[in-house]
DNA sequence: CTGCCATGTAAGCAACTCCTTATGTAAGTT
DNA sequence: AACTTACATAAGGAGTTGCTTACATGGCAG
């Protein structure tokens, strides 16, 4: 039993291969069939549509089905959650504005002690 | 015979477990030691030390021996290239600077033509 | 209907991940 | 010296990934 990894998880996981990774950047020139996104690489059909799957479970494409061809399409939001934890972890958020909350606190204890 | 991944896939992958994404978020109050990371923790310590093996892989942490004990201390360089990329895909970039580079490129060419 | 085309799914395999327990290794303690 | 502490590494196993080939599905063209 695997017990479902959280989606962030998902995320990271789809975007640690440089084949999806390539996927995704052609996407960002517009929609594309499958067959389309296949043909830039070496690998088979089958392994380009594993992880066009893969990368729908990540919520970072949409598979819609029109006659025989399937149309993905980018989706970002995903990439916003990564965003929030990246930042959240390389300081640009935290030195800066703990440094400024603490230093708030030191200035709100000082006037209370005037 | 592997052929070793690139620099982005590696940081991403070690993004991709929740153990080491915790083991980072206790790591930005600070340094720590590998049983202090441990701690935590509900896995054995040689789990641990192979979760901290892949985050030093990936230029996250960076461990320094001094006498018995391993000191691991966060490095966030590889969490810009990440969220250069992830940004760069958000679309935050790009709506505005591809058109700026196209627009360069059509300059370039008029003024080579003329 | 028959056959092609675009694609997904199934089965199988090598390689990797993540955990375990057992065994180093190096520094401090008695 | 023997013992403990703090960690790493080795070996092995269950599960997952990423590829392959072979087959199934479903729309379209003759």
């Amino acid at each position: 039993m695997a017990g479902a990894p959280d989606q962030l998880s998902l995320v990271f996981a789809a975007l640690a291969d440089p084949t999806r990774r390539a996927i995704l950047s052609r996407l960002r020139q517009g929609s594309a069939t499958a067959g389309e996104l296949a043909e830039p690489f070496q690998i088979s059909r089958p392994a380009v549509s594993q992880h066009l799957r893969v990368l729908e479970k990540a919520g970072l494409i949409e598979r819609t089905a029109s006659a025989q061809w399937r149309n993905c399409t980018l989706r970002t939001e995903p990439l916003d959650d990564v965003s929030a934890w990246i930042d959240h972890h390389r300081g640009l958020w935290n030195e800066r504005f703990d440094l400024l909350d603490e230093r708030l606190r030191e200035l709100k204890e000082k006037a209370g002690n005037d």
